[in-house]
DNA sequence: TCGCTATATGGGATATCATGGGAAATTATG
DNA sequence: CATAATTTCCCATGATATCCCATATAGCGA
């Protein structure tokens, strides 16, 4: 699972350390790299490894060749995304377009969302950070947001449906 | 479970042992590890072991990629989560961000709060802990809440609708 | 009362990580 | 095919985090 914020220098040949502990999740990937593309929704870029790609190739094939939604996506993730090699030290190389896209200058935010991660411009992340804790804070104050958040009732259902689930999640901590 | 509170020394390295009662609790994790993040709703840290986090994934996971509430808390809580691994005498490293954020100093107060655990500035703690325990007093003069609170009736609920379930927690002690 | 064991805490040595720079290899271009 | 541009690989370095050992303290049992 990919969690924590961190910092690192996008260098000049745009090079940029992955962080450590993303790096950790990703051993055991078929390849020693991450998929990565320009969100297209906002002007930061998404990430993840093997399993969070094979994930949009599968809900994409699933709708089939003719649904529009899925053309759609086709182009904006499957023909925006790029497979990013980690060198021997865990850099990525960014491409040009990722690093306009998601306006990066000396120093990019690198935000772990459980099944994938984004980047950020380091301005717009401590931004919208701040916004959300607020609005995460407000939404407590909600009981009908507490209700469908779920407190913590999501995983027993899991588990209740699923008791091999336990073990699994035990033992591979992901 | 986390219960009980206890101070313990925050040194010059930002060290701080973790009550042996809690690494008791963890025990059987997949990391000897703990995971904890910045509240978002107050100046103190949030944490607990791979089952507090894993509920936490559940619950954002279940709400979709595209949920707002979903969003909110992927960055206030996945985000600002880091898993922090225990040394050979069952200390953690705090980072700076998290330090700053409870305004920790010398010493902090680690609280049980059965599944989770929380950290705070020892003065801050003392405070809130003598209002909690009067606002209890106050409560229980409610019959609404004190019919909210369900008298020890929800152990026995859970066990008839899910044995397996309960056998899971029961043995991961949480 | 005297050790024994758990736990808690301090300090120095070591390993890992992030990052910069140069050399070699690869690709694009005329 | 030759040259320039770019990318990939490799090594160096400083900062930070991790490991390991030493000591202190408290509870427990003989």
């Amino acid at each position: 699972m990919f969690i924590s914020t961190s910092e690192h220098s996008v260098d000049a040949k745009n090079r940029v350390s992955v962080p450590a502990s993303y790096r950790e999740v990703l051993r055991g990937d078929p390849h020693d790299a991450i998929y990565v593309f320009p969100h297209f929704s906002g002007a930061y870029l998404e990430g993840g490894g093997e399993l969070f790609m094979q994930q949009y190739r599968a809900d994409i094939a699933r709708l089939g060749r003719y649904d529009p939604l899925g053309q759609i996506m086709e182009v904006a993730v499957l023909g925006a995304a790029k497979r990013l090699d980690f060198d021997s030290t865990g850099r990525i190389t960014l491409p040009k377009e990722f690093i306009e896209h998601a306006r990066l200058g000396k120093r990019a935010a690198f935000v772990g969302c459980g099944s994938r991660f984004e980047v950020w411009n380091v301005e717009d992340h401590a931004r919208r950070s701040s916004d959300m804790r607020e609005a995460a804070a407000q939404m407590m104050q909600d009981p009908e947001q507490v209700a469908r958040l779920g407190g913590g009732q999501s995983l027993e259902s899991l588990i209740k449906s699923s008791p091999s689930l336990a073990d699994f999640l035990n033992r591979r901590g992901s």
